[in-house]
DNA sequence: TCAAAAGTGTTTATATTACACCCATGG
DNA sequence: CCATGGGTGTAATATAAACACTTTTGA
């Protein structure tokens, strides 16, 4: 590459992270609201500039600290977003991420230098006027996160430590958009050998309590669900 | 972005493809014999910087054009490599590429400015001391193709217009490095009712011809295929 | 006429779907 | 004691896997 060649002049590289995580049985992702210029009071994804000196998957997981205060997210790149004219500002390129954390002692920043607020979308609540391209990555997020999640064990870093059966497949229902038989679901889970029954059981719940499960320890991520 | 910020400097921005193709019913990948520092005749896939005004897919195709003369390849991004070390001139992040062509009627250059031979290599035969980190982007690739290729109907692009069953068998075989029995894969592939038998018989082959299927006009690659 | 690879159908095993009743809890 | 949602098993159907013989051609 020819360094001085205009065509190659005043490119940047971002990452941009669509954060999903389950709350209250609802699945959610994170977004951010912009203080600043362009897109002021635009909700985007939280997202940022690729320092010269680590690698991409470093710099996403700075800029979600920075942005949000989130540390510890599973995170994954699903696609890059190249149109030169994806931002007014100057050409940037963006890889897109999808991320997966539990809503567990989660703590968010709700301020900082660029941003006024950060909150949890459900899915159904997102605006549809997200700053630069972020509604199309939003949306192939999205998608990507429905073959994900049943065609690997990315679940796992959804749910919290102990979940019950009824939860979890309630996070698949509202995923894809789609109702399981309750035997059935059951029966096809356990027979993956992913999760164990932890003896414990949900209280206070006005009716039969749940099992408690949790994951077993496997690192893997190819595992066909359904 | 604060572009005046050195630790957003003087990184750019690649796109690099393994190209894969079907001759004499062998998968190969397309690789290009460098003539220039870094890494003088040294192999590597096919590659280049990005101008800030085109996206990468329209990169990926000048660049396929520019170095190998191959033009309507297709072309499906798969993952993005950014060690700040890939490469030991300047920070490069290089988005990647599977490229798929059948062989028919196929010309290549076999020199460039940069490149002194372009070469097929069957998968068994590729170098091991591969360019930058091209050998890692290969074998990345490689396991991206065995996933596309059941998951997807890629295989359609990847052999020429008229193709027999048993060839088109041994395409899976030859990725998925395992074999298949006649009868029932002939079975499962026609009941997927992608293809459609012509009529016409190879010819001149020593033992009962078989017959010439096509694909039939379809556009969409989200197909589950085993 | 022989070698080589193509074509073809049935049986068995496995996986998926459909479906209804009892149970434990909190209010 | 009742409303709520949790837990369970079996039969029917669909899909996948195993398996061997006959056919056509070119040499």
């Amino acid at each position: 590459m020819d360094i001085n060649n205009p065509l190659y002049r005043n490119q940047g590289i971002h990452v941009v992270c669509a954060l999903f995580t389950v709350k209250d049985s609802e699945v959610k992702i994170l977004l951010a609201k912009r203080s600043n210029n362009p897109y002021p009071d635009k909700w985007m994804l939280p997202s940022g500039a690729v320092y010269n000196n680590e690698d991409c998957e470093t710099a996403m997981k700075r800029e979600m600290l920075e942005k949000t205060g989130i540390t510890n997210c599973y995170v994954e790149q699903f696609h890059v977003f190249s149109n030169p004219k994806r931002s007014p500002v100057m050409r940037m390129i963006a890889v897109g991420y999808i991320g997966i954390i539990n809503s567990e002692n989660l703590r968010i920043k709700k301020k900082t230098e660029k941003t006024q607020d950060v909150e949890w979308f459900k899915l159904s609540e997102v605006p549809e006027d997200l700053a630069y391209d972020h509604r199309e990555i939003f949306l192939y997020a999205l998608k990507t996160l429905k073959v994900k999640i049943i065609r690997t064990n990315i679940v796992k870093d959804l749910l919290p430590q102990y979940f019950t059966l009824p939860e979890l497949q309630k996070v698949y229902e509202v995923i894809l958009n789609k109702k399981f038989d309750r035997r059935n679901f059951r029966k096809k889970f356990l027979q993956l050998d992913l999760i164990e029954n932890t003896g414990m059981q949900e209280e206070n719940k006005g009716h039969k309590p749940a099992n408690l499960y949790k994951f077993k320890q496997r690192e893997d991520y190819d595992v066909d669900i359904f």
